[in-house]
DNA sequence: GTTGTCACG
DNA sequence: ACGTACGTGACAACG
């Protein structure tokens, strides 16, 4: 085993801890928070890596310019904040105290320091491991070297290898600076070239190894816009990737040996003063004469720092010794559960052959657990839903009051998608003490409490309700389906004089249709000719079988995706329980899957059919309530246009009104064509609209779906007006926020890509319309949960379908679940247009409309 | 695993 | 010069 070195970018994480955590004091009235935060992220690096050498680098800063401000003001940062400050000697302190060498260098920064390690570490055959914020030291990632990127706040780090620098950035560690020099960066000020993005630059990088080497090249290769924008950036490009380079070769005095980590005990007495509580706990256990870790497995080696409990009298003495005003956090993976409470303490419960050896069944185990998940004063959970449904069937249910650290993570970044689930419960609690400070920074606390967490309840009791499907109904549509299909597939055939061949096949189906038959091919794929239904649609008069072949693409879809899909998922007691996503949808919409209950079909009359599969229950019907024009309600409360507030104050159809509006004629001469367009006008706008968008709805020129959107505009002055704001508050803020503090990231609206900002604007002006439908939803749906229990009523909310909500209740509830149902949704939010729900009843989904 | 298509709001 | 309406999930084909 090589010896490992493991070196800090102190200026980095510093600034990383400091703004992750609350700025929390100590007693004596001290800011402590980015040192905590810096060391707790140290301990942890040292307690999971053991490394034989340890050193924190500091950007130089000289006794005029004292923590960097010229530099700060060089790279155009903010001045480094006043509670932040003295934290640098407060950590200067505590690291000379640990006996973890210091190292700067006059006129070098932190990460040139680190390259120059690094190299040194590769040239002695140690493995170097580079702990920092800072994107651009992935340059400095080799074989021997990896880089600890922390993603967010201290405790959400990813390890960069060679491969994974790659996997990300879509370049090698070497080509960085090559790429930071052509696509530039704005958070550096690193110009690069104007005009290529990341795409255009990782494109020419794999092509031409490096920047120089693309420059050299593209006069010959390159042609058009993008030739001209390399030509004219040569410069610039250059200069960037100088900017960009991390220098390997500071004349570092202190010596590799300089750097061997020893006992950090002695620093004891100053974490004391400092009130640096539980490091000290961490800090212990770091001892040479702690109890050490045996296996090699770094999972094992997780689970060996904490205490193993293995039997039920050990977990019930561990959970009353957690003090009473503590929480517990607690993570659940396969090889048991992890512990750990506010004070340090830490413990494992490995189940059954799990890495330990020995260790409790599950379901043993779980029920053990059972007094803290029900007793606690509060827990720390990540994905609480998922975790309430693993343990019901073992009997456990989670009634304490929790805070779900993936649902914070969620309003923190919805766009992320997944969220890491954390190896430890000690590090799921740290994760907690931060996202809590940034939800509240951002104002999104009483978001998170008074919508997001209270759903996350109403959720999982309609997950467990579950809706009742017939299932014959199903098994007779699919005959049917059946049927159909294979008389669509013989006369398709027919008609095409071919062969039989996989009419499900894109490319088989486009060889046919636009080889053999000749007909005209628009639009293309990536691979072949386009065939989706609108296309074909176009060709439908050219040939007859065009008719068949989209007949049978409707009837395979719901053959395979409703009615197989739906019967594969239908539980054993008939009913389907769907799985509902709240931690998906960027815009705060939730989702839903396995099956996905919300793109039933309704559009067609066929597709409408399978709606007579969902039920209500003997003896019970659905009551279905939607909301009429959620979207558009909330874009003339918005915006506060006086035509578009006046239509819906007056009850009007709006879209009638819209096209008398647009096309300048009193209400009765509008003609359902012209309500169609003025319909497909509206939908474009609240999706952020753009001429091309529209041309390709309507099927008319660009220039005619230009001039119709500036008619629009000429009548709905206030509506251009609230989308510009948009636009403009998200390039200012970087985010798109709702009416309830939901906020959206938009890092496209300042791409240098012009589709990827395009994309950015669309969004910005979606975001704040389709966001507040979801959060105004979310409050009814939690209200209504909460009503319908508290009036002792049998009915139970079953289904959610973005802007529209569905009630199972006893026949004779009905009157009054429509009556509650219409009430809390119409209420769930003041706004200066009324607010209105549509309802009807009916024994099945099919009946309700 | 990604792509094309299509179901919904 | 280029390719876009916003937000999702499921299925079949294909590499």
């Amino acid at each position: 085993m090589p010896e490992t070195f493991v070196i800090i970018d102190g200026n980095s994480l510093m600034h990383r801890a400091f703004h992750a955590l609350p700025p929390l004091t100590n007693e004596d009235g001290i800011y402590t928070n980015a040192v905590f935060g810096f060391l707790s992220m140290l301990l942890k690096v040292v307690a999971d890596e053991r490394p034989d050498y340890l050193a924190v680098a500091f950007d130089m800063h000289g006794p005029t310019f004292r923590h960097t401000d010229y530099a700060e003001y060089k790279a155009g940062r903010k001045p480094t904040a006043p509670e932040l400050r003295p934290q640098f000697d407060l950590l200067y302190e505590c690291l000379d105290a640990m006996g973890v060498r210091r190292l700067t260098c006059p006129t070098f920064e932190a990460d040139d320091i680190l390259g120059t390690m690094a190299r040194r570490c590769e040239e002695a055959g140690i493995s170097a491991l580079l702990v920092t914020g800072d994107r651009d030291s992935m340059q400095l990632v080799t074989e021997t070297s990896s880089v600890l990127y922390t993603r967010r706040g201290v405790s959400d780090v990813v390890r960069y290898t060679p491969e994974k620098v790659k996997e990300d950035f879509g370049v090698t560690p070497q080509q960085i600076p090559d790429l930071k020099g052509l696509m530039g960066d704005a958070s550096d000020n690193i110009p690069g070239v104007p005009g290529i993005g990341e795409k255009t630059a990782v494109k020419l990088l794999d092509a031409y190894g490096t920047l120089e080497n693309a420059f050299d090249h593209a006069d010959t290769d390159l042609k058009g816009k993008q030739r001209e924008k390399m030509l004219e950036g040569r410069l610039s490009g250059l200069m960037s990737k100088k900017i960009a380079t991390i220098t390997r070769q500071v004349p570092l005095e202190e010596r590799i040996e300089d750097c061997r980590l020893h006992d950090m005990q002695g620093a004891m007495p100053v974490f004391e003063r400092l009130q640096l509580k539980s490091l000290m706990t961490r800090l212990r256990q770091l001892a040479p004469d702690a109890p050490q870790a045996e296996s090699s497995a770094k999972a094992a080696l997780a689970w060996q720092e904490e205490a193993a409990l293995s039997s039920a009298e050990a977990i019930r003495a561990w959970i009353e010794d957690i003090p009473g005003d503590a929480a517990a956090a607690i993570v659940m993976r396969e090889e048991g559960f992890s512990l750990a409470d506010g004070s340090g303490r830490r413990a494992a419960i490995p189940f059954a052959q799990g890495l330990l050896g020995e260790g409790m069944d599950p379901v043993e185990a779980a029920q053990a657990l059972a007094p803290l998940l029900s007793g606690a004063r509060r827990l720390v959970l990540f994905g609480a839903k998922r975790l309430m449904t693993q343990l019901a069937p073992w009997g456990v249910a989670i009634t304490a009051p929790f805070d779900d650290v993936q649902l914070e993570a969620y309003l923190l970044a919805p766009q992320s998608g997944n969220y890491e689930a954390p190896e430890s419960a000690a590090a799921l609690y740290e994760q907690s003490i931060e996202s809590a400070a940034q939800l509240h920074q951002q104002d999104m606390t009483k978001l998170y409490r008074e919508i997001e967490l209270p759903l996350l309840n109403t959720l999982y009791a309609m997950e467990c309700e579950g809706f009742l499907v017939d299932r014959e109904e199903l098994h007779r549509l699919g005959a049917q389906y059946n049927q159909q299909i294979s008389a669509l597939r013989d006369e398709i055939y027919a008609l095409c004089g071919v062969e039989p061949f996989n009419l499900n096949s894109t490319q088989q189906l486009g060889a046919v249709l636009f080889e053999k038959l000749g007909l005209p091919a628009r639009k293309k794929t990536q691979r072949g000719y386009s065939t989706d239904a609108d296309t074909l649609q176009e060709l439908s008069s050219l040939h007859p079988a065009i008719d068949k072949i989209l007949a049978y693409r409707q009837v395979t879809k719901l053959n395979s995706t409703y009615i197989d899909g739906l019967l594969r998922l239908t539980g054993r007691d008939g009913r389907i329980h769907t799985w509902f996503d709240q931690t998906t949808a960027a815009t705060g919409r939730i989702s839903s899957s396995e099956p996905n209950l919300q793109n039933i079909p309704v559009r067609t009359e066929m597709g409408r059919e399978i709606r007579r599969a969902f039920i209500a229950k003997p003896g019970c019907v659905l009551v279905d309530a939607d909301y009429s024009q959620i979207e558009l309600r909330l874009l003339a409360h918005l915006s506060g246009d006086p035509a578009m507030c006046d239509a819906f104050s007056r009850g009007q159809d709006v879209h009638t009104r819209t096209a008398a509006e647009v096309y300048g004629v009193p209400i009765e001469e509008v003609t359902p064509q012209m309500r169609s367009s003025a319909k497909a006008v509206n939908f474009g706008i609240v999706y952020g609209i753009s001429d091309f968008g529209l041309a390709s709805n309507l099927h008319i020129s660009r220039k005619e779906a230009a001039e119709f959107i500036e008619r629009y505009f000429a009548r709905y002055g206030a509506v251009r007006k609230f989308m510009d704001a948009c636009v403009a508050q998200g390039k200012a803020e970087g985010y798109s926020v709702t009416m309830y503090g939901r906020r959206r990231p938009l890092p496209e609206l300042s791409s240098s890509n012009y589709n990827r900002r395009q994309f950015g604007e669309r969004a910005a002006m979606n975001t704040p319309v389709q966001g507040a439908a979801a959060d105004i939803i979310k409050i009814a749906m939690n209200t209504v949960h909460r009503r319908l229990s508290e009036e002792g009523l049998k009915a139970r909310l079953i289904l959610q379908v973005h802007d529209e909500l569905i009630v199972e209740c006893p026949e004779r509830e009905q009157e009054q679940v429509e009556q509650l149902l219409r009430a809390c949704m119409e209420s769930a939010a003041s706004l200066s247009v009324p607010l209105v729900a549509d309802v009807h009843a009916g024994h099945s989904w099919f009946d309700t409309k």
